[in-house]
DNA sequence: CTGTTAGCGCTTTCAT
DNA sequence: ATGAAAGCGCTAACAG
């Protein structure tokens, strides 16, 4: 293409880069031609000349849980949004591969994003010193990281059953490495103090239907309402009490975290404490970008009251 | 790095890259003094001079619809095993953006994975020209494509309503535009002639628990079973018909497509025709690396049966 | 089996 | 405001 438009592939590459820098005119040309040719410049080569790819790598770690989709999608728009593409790897629940996957993919993108990690805080710091490295769901020092402001959403579900007659609740954990399993029981047991409510943990449990079917079991007779790690294991709760003979919400209330696909189709409904995932998606693409996002206030998380709920027995 | 290892450029990267063409201890040597320095090949230069990127991109139409996922999921996992890395972009439902995104990323990878493309032939057939092409769940003359085979799912499927008495049955289609809705419907039509039924084609209605909503009202009050193009939709339906106080399945069976996260999860459980989407995701990624991968048998669809469906009213 | 040389397509000083 | 030249890190002939 070079001098199809009879100029040198300087004012070529300052055309249709910055698009003010230049004469209107040649500009306008350049562009035109370019069009006309079907001409793009070659992101490898500007990325190998001036080391930015415009490329993000997104690692998550199970896309089998559909948590993580609103997360990639918001990711992904706003990546878009400004001119970058992400690139994507799972992590298959393992740190090990995660790991990988992160050294892997650091030469090729301009920061990384991990949602969720598997890895140590030591291993985070290994990397977020190599390249920018943004978390999601996960806290490490000196690390960005976009992450909920729970407080508000589980205020909201423990008044919420405390108004039903519940004055204690189980809390069915999730996994121990799971820095966002801590973190919800850190909430959840300082929202009760305020409230006067008494919390038990149970756990921890796999963060799977599974690990409800579990954690079921395990659920004493005593208890009126359980607060799961996650939708996914409310859902498996709700089910095996269904299976066991429990009657949901008559007997046992239920409340998940996340609102994921599926959390309103059940029946009952489950009643949840959403977390705003596509925003935490996108808002860790802003991050990545820039390091001032940081101080935008985290979007808040909100219960959703639905039918798992009820009445203390 | 170069020639810390005392070698020179040459010599490393035919180390590096194909493991059998050296020396064995000199290879060593290099392949140890690469893991000290942490050194890697850098893609972008490697790209840049070979003219390929080991990246493919996928391109989904919309990332809210839970059987993406596993479409995603199957693509990744394949893709990684083979060393290649998959960028991902999504379309939002629209022709314009997924021109868009194919456009942008068409220099920057080996291969383009298009799913459920709304493309028309003609721009498929014209990207194809550029850049190996292949499909899922869309057939252009051709272009490789990965779509899942039908039959079996679909005869499993209406043998089991016949065998409950059922004469006639709805299909619910989806959006006019969609290959994959019309392929549903060639099936089961030609099924359903085999069998005896009688078919009769609604629609079109969006691929969405909103369509689901809207189809519901469409059916005709004798109808005993509906099977509609997605679960999605299907479960639509269901939710609405339990609003307008129908019965399911007393009144009316509905059968889904997919068995997308959540058919068995509601009431009563979805009976579906499920889809190999992983693999056509796996495949799909297969075929972009090696066209003799078109040879395989595509993976049949089998139904599940669940309690959406019963005998004819 | 390994080193030398040239060049992938772009950006970036430095001149003009 | 534009052009010339050098070089990003690698691979691919071609020598040796």
């Amino acid at each position: 293409m070079a001098e199809a438009a009879g100029v040198s592939p300087s004012t070529v590459s300052r055309a249709l880069r910055v698009p003010g820098r230049l004469n209107a005119t040649t500009e306008a040309r350049i562009r035109k031609v370019a069009e006309e040719l079907g001409y793009q410049l070659n992101p490898m080569a500007q990325a190998l000349q001036t080391g930015r790819s415009s490329t993000i790598a997104l690692i998550v770690s199970d896309l089998g849980n559909p948590v993580y989709f609103d997360i990639v999608r918001g990711a992904q728009r706003e990546a878009r949004l400004h001119g970058y593409t992400v690139i994507f790897a799972e992590s298959e629940e393992s740190g090990a591969h995660e790991a990988e996957a992160a050294a892997r993919l650091i030469p090729s993108v301009d920061a990384l994003v991990l949602v969720a990690s598997r890895l140590t805080n030591r291993q985070i710091a290994e990397l977020a010193k190599r390249k920018r490295v943004v978390l999601i769901n996960r806290r490490v020092p000196d690390v960005a990281a976009a992450v909920p402001d729970l407080q508000r959403g589980v205020e909201e579900a423990l008044s919420a059953l405390k108004a039903l007659g519940h004055q204690s609740l189980v809390y069915l954990s999730g996994p121990s490495r799971s820095w966002m399993s801590r973190e919800r029981r850190r909430v959840i047991t300082t929202a009760s103090q305020q409230l006067g409510l008494v919390v038990e943990v149970l756990g921890p449990f796999p963060p799977t239907l599974a690990g409800g079917h579990q954690a079921a079991r395990a659920i004493p007779g005593e208890a009126t309402a359980v607060i799961a790690f996650n939708d996914l294991m409310a859902i498996g709760v709700i089910r095996r009490l269904q299976a066991l003979g429990v009657a949901v919400p008559e007997q046992l209330s239920i409340v998940g975290f996340d609102d994921i696909f599926g959390a309103d189709l059940i029946a009952p409904a489950l009643a949840t404490v959403r977390t705003p995932l596509d925003m935490l998606g996108a808002r860790a693409i802003r991050m990545a970008l820039d390091a001032a996002a940081a101080e935008e206030r985290p979007a808040s998380a909100t219960f959703i009251q639905r039918d798992s709920i009820g009445p203390a027995a």
